[in-house]
DNA sequence: ATATACACCGTATATGATACGAAGTCAAGA
DNA sequence: TCTTGACTTCGTATCATATACGGTGTATAT
């Protein structure tokens, strides 16, 4: 496993499609590809990535660790797979609601799913071609804005865009929780110890809004340990921008 | 080396903000955090994170790979110091203009920090408190957003939106670049290779927003190799949004 | 002086990915 | 039915890497 990007190899491609026929001779494989990948996703949601070796995965499913290297060329592609499964369970309807609407139900439950599987974030996807889940996410955001009257390139633009915020707050929103979880503090006491740290290090004559928010103002709240209303919070600021444009557009065509 | 998150360690603490106080005895380093960790992010924009081993480290430092250990605990806080440092150099200065071009500033300025090394986005931010040039940013951010009458907690929001939309749009840029690099084939080669795959997997009565695209239409451009434009495009929809905001709420408290 | 608190670093250990090759297993064709 | 080719399974070996431990040397405070 290199954790280097991930290259543009046909059978990463068959791996993530599910192309591969089945050979006529030879004995039957015990196990599939989805098999392994969903007992891999187990592990990395309990026990988080670095638990997730090539042994311990060969072990859960009880077979010898080479094993697995028949149905898979290397971890990374193992990885790659794990994603597209994740991220599959978490697809939202290509309901019939507005855009709007739609691109904001995708954003959530692309958060919840990030937040499900943390360990999806340390992995750097490559490049092109993309997995079925994620073309699923493009084709159904797609279409959600074909009403807006935008062409093809800036719809995509859009879908990018999201898919970029989300990205961007969910490291931050995950970070957070794990490095929460891993402290074994209370919310209360994390605050304090937030603050204790920012006392020492946060001169408010050299940062002084920054000390304002971090050091906590007596009548402030304390500091956003959960970060999900502040993704709230850019999510609208995102979606009214796109709204803005589309409206403008729509006012030059008159 | 864990790659797991990085905790809320007082060593850290120091490392990150330069605040270990050199001992009255004993003999002097030979080399400091600061060299390490620039020879560190020498390696890292050269070769990639991969190819940075502490052995490699330290032969380039010439000194026993032991003797890093002397200067930090283990390699995940050496990351975090690179991450610091290389982000360093990449500030903005606070500079007076209004606070729209000044958040775009940074945001352009990040995206470049990002592209000139790859490495940081593999690298897990750990939880607070942040080092001396995130607080930078923070704290300019802020500032340049006090014009605005938003309150404390809503500019936060609106940095952390920031934040979170560069760091994922750099993710999406740099794994492409990456991506195309490492295949060593030109821009309209690799056209081919993507349509060559998607055609394989792409049905177009599925997913036919996506086909159009994706299989580049003949009258349309190819697709978006270099991701440069859709990262403006956002940050523009994004701060667009974001003044709607700002002026919604001047015009409330008319 | 000389003891103390470090800096330096060779060696050893542990963990993990994965190459290689041997052995077993089906199914198609003789 | 038997043989053989194409596969699956997996034990063993290799190699890279992080880092614990302990020994040795050095500069300063007493």
């Amino acid at each position: 496993m290199t954790t280097d990007n991930i290259g543009f190899d046909p059978l990463r491609v068959e791996l993530l499609w599910g192309l591969k026929e089945r050979p006529s001779k030879g004995p039957k494989p015990s196990l599939s590809v989805e098999q392994i990948a969903a007992a891999g996703i187990e592990i990395a949601d309990r026990e988080g990535l670095t638990a997730l070796s090539m042994q311990r995965l060969a072990e859960e499913l009880a077979v010898g660790t080479m094993t697995l290297y028949t149905y898979i060329p290397d971890k990374d592609a193992l990885l790659e797979v794990m994603l597209n499964l994740a991220f599959a369970e978490s697809l939202p309807p290509p309901s019939e609601v507005g855009w709007r609407q739609h691109l904001e139900e995708g954003a959530l439950a692309a958060m919840t799913a990030y937040q499900r599987h943390p360990w999806a974030l340390r992995v750097f996807v490559g490049g092109p071609p993309l997995g079925p889940s994620q073309i699923r996410y493009l084709e159904d955001a797609l279409k959600a804005l074909s009403e807006t009257g935008l062409d093809d390139w800036e719809r995509l633009d859009v879908v990018m865009a999201m898919a970029s915020y989300v990205r961007g707050a969910a490291h931050i929103s995950v970070g957070l929780s794990e490095y929460e979880s891993r402290s074994g503090l209370t919310e209360e006491e994390l605050a304090i110890e937030y603050a204790k740290a920012y006392v020492r290090i946060l001169d408010p004559d050299e940062y002084p809004n920054a000390a304002r928010i971090l050091l906590g103002s007596p009548e402030g709240k304390p500091p956003p340990e959960a970060y999900d209303y502040g993704f709230k919070y850019g999510l609208d600021r995102l979606l009214d921008g796109v709204e803005r444009r589309i409206e403008s557009k729509a006012t030059d065509r008159t």
